[in-house]
RNA sequence: UGGGGUGUAGCCAAGCGGUAAGGCACGGGACUUUGACUCCCGCAUUCGCAGGUUCGAUCCCUGCCAUCCCAGCCA
């Protein structure tokens, strides 16, 4: 026991160190390591990554693990790594989901340094290319209607027809987008077209659309623009701006990097990119999708983007998850093009483990039972000495007052106890953490035969819970001081679904909502203290888990309100 | 009956021609003033399947099977 403190460190000690050492790479870094060695197509480069999100929703777990891969990636390689919001169409887009995003990733523990841009700072040299494009024939102004274009595009079997547009001049095409950029065409009407090959087996490469006229406003440039770019233009040429040397995204865009390319190599950017995709991060018990988030907010099936049972980022804070423990997690489940559902357990189990060590230990009861000790003086109150983490001795100790009236775990109780229950019942020894060894003597039942009030004899001599005797007491329980207790409202959660696989439900996933993903508990007695402690700090409740104060508690709420993070591992089953 | 991916344990994931790392989960045990932590032990004779090449194949070749993505003027 007295080793544990050491042997953590140790461990912890070895893991950075592994970490540094990498003795195995990912595919993305062994391609890093490859492109940036002599002859390669980044020798004398920095690694430059990004970090491209669109500003219309809020980030979850698995933008962390793109947001994780692309900062560590550019700290392993001694880069730099871009923060870029990626807001080319105004239409789904709001500055409130900006400082949203800013706030999350900082809170992950990165910095971007200055380097935080804005896709529609480029929409003047976005412009530019696609002239550029035009001039050597390689865009048109295209009459079609979208659902025109959706009709010669083809199928996934049958190849496409050519727009009747596409072979116009090039005076043409630039006097006509020009038009376009000036507002005299109606939304729909025209389109800028890459002019590629419409018989291709890549649907992506049939003659895209790179402009759209959208008289929207953009929440930064306003009505500047009428015209904007398509994704699949504008993401090569953001890229080559800023010098990005490696331009990371997901599995579903690998169809779209011949596109990427084809704009890398016709027009001439500061800088090449490379695209490379991995698999997105997938988790039973949840939904990812931002679609099925926001509905989850707008059924009020949750309270709102924060919800502690949210896999949003704002969602883990409040839950009151560690970034590092996040972090932690993106790392260990690795990168790869396999598609993968990871198990919430590996979450949660680096949740405890961060938490196991940096969490002070505090008391806390979350289902009262009275339990008075009848040979204790009556008016007395001693205080008692509490290590706050035993794993960590710098963490010091508290004082924690005691006294004849405390309140123990309904748990911790039962009249009859099953085989192998070493808590309280008739006659049975147990001890309170940190004060005293007592025997349970008697009980009171209520009319239901529910039991409301426990008695018991304390033994004087065995203060801070060790027996004189030498005899063995094998259960500990927690305990609150009745006279300073804390009334405190604690939150527990479960996951938000009843099945692994929502997005499988055949009623769909709203249909397999889990009723009791939340339980309130109103009545909880605290230690004294918590109800000093602010959100972001994270507690172990002894014998229950990990909790942290709500950030975000209802104005009309009086009393402190605890979220749990995830419980203690817990062995223990009761026989039937 | 197009194009592009992916298949190693319940879940992640190493492995790159020399005889299946590690983690999570799970099961057992030790320790214990948290039934926590920590520690120990167990957990793929086999790498989607079938052939082939080779002294030797998870790694190379061929075929097949399964599964995911693509027909937005979304990203």
């Amino acid at each position: 026991m007295d080793n544990n403190h050491n042997d953590i460190a140790e461990k912890a000690d070895q893991a950075s160190a592994e970490a540094t050492t990498e003795t195995t790479q990912n595919f993305i870094q062994a391609l890093i390591s490859e492109e940036i060695a002599p002859g390669g197509r980044c020798e004398g480069r920095q690694v430059h990554t990004r970090f491209p999100p669109e500003p219309n929703g809020y980030l979850h777990i698995g933008h962390a693990k793109a947001i994780c891969i692309n900062f560590e990636l550019a700290k392993q390689f001694g880069g730099l790594c871009n923060l870029r919001m990626d807001d080319t169409n105004p239409v789904k887009e709001d500055i409130e989901y900006v400082d949203a995003i800013q706030e999350d990733i900082r809170w992950l523990g990165y910095d971007w340094g200055d380097r935080f841009y804005y896709a529609s700072d480029y929409f003047p040299a976005m412009y530019e290319y696609a002239r550029d494009l035009i001039r050597k024939g390689l865009a048109y102004v295209c009459d079609l209607s979208a659902e025109e274009i959706r009709a010669t595009r083809g199928t996934l079997t049958e190849p496409g027809t050519n727009s009747p547009y596409r072979n116009r001049s090039a005076e043409e095409n630039l006097d006509l987008f020009e038009r376009m950029k000036n507002g005299e065409f109606a939304d729909g009407t025209h389109t800028l077209r890459a002019k590629i090959d419409m018989s291709s087996g890549n649907m992506n490469m049939r003659d895209p659309v790179i402009y759209r006229i959208s008289h929207t406003d953009h929440h930064r440039t306003g009505d500047k623009w009428c015209i904007y770019p398509m994704y699949d233009f504008a993401h090569p040429i953001e890229d080559g701006i800023e010098e990005i040397t490696h331009s990371l995204c997901s599995i579903e865009f690998e169809d779209h990097r011949p596109l990427y390319e084809w704009v890398v190599d016709n027009l001439d950017l500061p800088a090449n990119p490379r695209q490379i995709e991995f698999a997105r991060l997938g988790m039973n018990y949840t939904v990812m999708s931002k679609r099925k988030l926001l509905q989850l907010v707008e059924s009020k099936s949750v309270d709102g983007w924060d919800d502690p049972r949210m896999p949003t980022l704002s969602g883990l804070r409040r839950r009151g998850y560690t970034p590092l423990s996040i972090r932690n997690f993106i790392d260990r489940i690795g990168v790869s093009k396999v598609p993968n559902t990871v198990d919430h357990a590996f979450l949660e189990y680096c949740a405890r483990e961060d938490l196991n060590l940096s969490a002070e230990r505090r008391m806390a009861v979350l289902r009262p039972l009275r339990l008075t000790l009848t040979n204790y003086p009556d008016d007395k109150t001693e205080m008692l000495e509490a290590e706050n983490n035993p794993n960590d001795s710098s963490a010091g100790t508290r004082q924690l007052p005691f006294s004849k009236e405390l309140w123990i775990e309904a748990d911790d109780f039962m009249i009859e106890p099953p085989r192998k229950y070493f808590r309280l019942f008739p006659g049975n020894e147990v001890r309170l953490k940190h004060a005293y060894i007592i025997r349970c003597t008697d009980y009171e039942v209520d009319e239901n035969g529910d039991v409301v009030h426990v008695y018991a004899e304390y033994d004087e001599r065995s203060r801070g819970g060790v027996a004189t005797d030498g005899r063995k007491v094998r259960g500990t329980l927690h305990w609150v001081d009745v006279n300073s207790a804390v009334d405190a409202r604690v939150n527990l959660y479960e996951n938000l679904f009843t099945i692994e696989d929502p997005d499988g439900a055949e009623d769909g996933y709203e249909s397999v909502l889990r009723e009791d993903s939340l339980t309130v508990l109103e009545s909880c007695k605290l230690e004294a203290g918590l109800d000093e402690e602010k959100p972001g700090i994270g507690f172990q409740f002894l014998r229950h888990g990990y909790f942290c104060r709500d950030n975000r508690p209802s104005a009309e709420e009086k009393m402190p309100v605890f979220n749990r993070t995830v419980s203690l591992r817990d062995s223990y089953k009761l026989p039937k």
